[in-house]
RNA sequence: GCGCCUGUAGCUCAGAUGGAUAGAGCAACGGACUUCUAAUCCGUAGGUCGCAGGUUCGAAUCCUGCCAGGCGCGCCA
């Protein structure tokens, strides 16, 4: 509908232009927007002022020459008016709305899907949590926010790859290691100093005592080194499979877990350090490497190689990214927690470094997570081990509530997310609210089939009779799903979804409290079915993407 | 000190590329269930868009400077 107006408004200004009524061919791009207010009508353009300035005219007087070589779209249009400082406004004749609502049957799970990725290759990564302990609330907003992006630009028609990248190399996994060492000769009934650097969380305990009971019982005996080795491919592997089922539980999968460690085994990160230290990009100052990001727009260069001849993360990483821009993608959007943001700039230098374009890598940076319950904080300290993990959030209030939560605020935003709200059935916590209208379509359905109408099919008559003025709202509102997708991708930003999800809940509520869909009327209904049936599917597809549930009873 | 993010109704938040009278939900107040699920709906009230300048036909949106909060600024990860 929206990309017919479009082309009546190009056809209009050319054909202007032709009879003498605009100046230059120069057109601005062709902006047609839904007006907020109704009598304003369904659509309108700014394009007379977009082209005052290379027409050289009032935008009143360009908008004038548009509408009077508009015509009516071929009877689509009632009428056309020149309003405020020069929009024109479209009247759609309420009769080619109803068409819509048989595309969205139709169309079924792929209405809102498009091609704009044109297959583009696209990796997302996302969480990457360091496999030292169980993921919290702030892996799980992560979580969302990556898995949701990669869900609607693979909807949008991009090729696009999940990945976890497992950290399990380096001084972190040493620390682990040994945590977990010394609390296992705890156990062993052997007095410890269990110092303040090593990991304090009761996992660690668990983790000691199932290694023991298990594969372990001859750990004491072994000399310190190998043990401590052992216990940390034990519990970093151990963890990193608690992780997997914590995210599998919160909906989400991947299609690769990457390992840090097997970027050593195989070379890739020396390598890739030699060819940077051939081409005099990273160089020896004071006993260290360092990589000359400032030639790319970073504040300082940064150590690759540290005096003592360990690598930096950063290495690693570098190897990480140029492995990833050599497995073909076009683009490579990374999620990070706010608190890397001082990352971005490096790592950018080091993409580009790599030949890449700057556009080709994107950072999706998520704002904390401030978990409270009833309005109080919780205390959250990693250090101590006290910390709500995502696991206990999702026994607690459920996964859908959690994930629309966590992609109801944009992730620019610091988020509070109040355990307390979240479990609530009301309006505050709208996930229900969506949900709510897929199950009451559900049980329209029921009911219909007990009528004995099972096959809800579109035809003509049947949607001609759909003329009420929320049946026109709520079908308004099925088109401008498609580009509320579309938007969602281009922008990265999947809180787009839940927003439209609420609104179009909200018309259906509406409707649903106004009219019956079941009457005596039998075109009526079969038309009020189809409509009901389409919003459903649109409710659905929309949850879809969210990773959401869309249930028939509640 | 420098950098990034945030500041919109009492509370939680939307307002992409500058557009018409700044929107929802919650909370408050008043109404609607013998009818397809009331986890719903209808109505009322609620605002110096942090502050001050600037850019232009037009600014919550862009620029500059302040103010407030969060997070970063290691040869840590």
């Amino acid at each position: 509908m929206k990309s017919r107006i479009q082309t009546l408004i190009i056809n209009a200004a050319r054909e202007a232009l032709a009879a003498g009524a605009l100046t230059s061919n120069q057109f601005p791009d062709v902006l047609v927007e839904a007006p907020k207010s109704d009598s304003h009508g369904d659509f309108a353009t700014n394009f007379a002022m977009l082209a005052a300035k290379t027409q050289k005219m009032a935008p009143r007087r360009i908008a004038e020459a548009l509408v009077t070589h508009l015509g009516d779209g071929g009877g689509l249009l009632t009428r056309t008016e020149i309003a405020g400082p020069g929009f024109v406004n479209f009247f759609v004749r309420p009769t080619a709305w109803p068409a819509l609502v048989s595309q969205v049957l139709d169309q079924d799970r792929a209405y809102g899907a498009s091609a704009i990725g044109r297959g583009q290759k696209v990796q997302v990564e996302f969480v990457s949590a360091n496999p030292t302990g169980p993921l919290h609330v702030g892996h799980g907003r992560g979580a969302a926010v990556g898995d949701s992006v990669a869900r609607i630009l693979a909807h949008c028609g991009f090729d696009v790859q999940r990945e976890y990248y497992i950290n399990d190399s380096g001084r972190q996994i040493e620390t682990l290691g040994r945590s977990v060492y010394l609390r296992a000769l705890e156990l062993h009934g052997r007095p410890v100093d269990f110092p303040p650097d090593c990991y304090q969380g009761d996992y660690i305990r668990d983790l000691a005592r199932e290694l023991l009971a298990t594969e372990g019982a001859d750990l004491p005996s072994l000399d310190e080194a190998a043990a401590v080795a052992r216990c940390a491919r034990f519990a970093a592997d151990s963890i990193t499979t608690g992780i997997r089922q914590d995210l599998v539980d919160f909906g989400v999968t991947y299609d690769r877990w990457f390992s840090e460690q097997s970027l050593y085994d195989s070379g890739q990160v020396e390598q890739c350090l030699a060819a940077l230290k051939a081409r005099g990009i990273v160089y020896l100052h004071e006993g260290a490497w360092w990589f000359k990001t400032t030639a790319l727009g970073d504040e300082k260069d940064r150590v690759v190689v540290r005096q003592n001849g360990q690598t930096t993360y950063f290495a690693s990483d570098i190897a990480y990214h140029i492995d990833k821009y050599q497995r073909g993608f076009d683009r490579v959007i990374d999620v990070w927690g706010a608190d890397h943001h001082g990352y971005i700039a490096r790592m950018t230098a080091a993409v580009e470094a790599a030949g890449q374009r700057r556009d080709q890598f994107q950072v999706i940076l998520v704002q904390l997570v401030n978990l409270l319950r009833g309005g109080q904080p919780v205390a959250m300290s990693t250090r101590s081990g006290e910390f709500v993990t995502l696991k206990e959030v999702v026994d607690e209030v459920g996964a859908d509530a959690a994930r629309f939560i966590f992609l109801t605020r944009d992730y620019d935003s610091p988020l509070d997310f109040d355990l307390e709200v979240a479990k609530q059935k009301t309006n505050d916590n709208p996930v229900f609210y969506v949900q709510y209208v897929h199950a009451r379509i559900a049980s329209i359905l029921r009911k219909a089939a007990e009528q004995g109408i099972d096959s809800v099919a579109w035809h003509d008559t049947a949607g001609e009779r759909l003329v009420e003025a929320e049946e026109i709202q709520l079908i308004k509102a099925l088109a401008r799903y498609p580009e509320v997708v579309e938007m969602a991708a281009q922008a990265l930003a999947p809180h787009r979804i839940p927003y439209y999800l609420m609104q179009l809940a909200a018309l259906f509520h509406a409707y649903y409290n106004k009219h019956r869909v079941l009457t005596d009327d039998r075109d009526l209904t079969v038309g009020r079915l189809c409509l009901v049936l389409a919003v459903q599917k649109v409710i659905r597809n929309g949850l879809g993407l969210l990773a959401v549930s869309a249930p028939d009873q509640m």
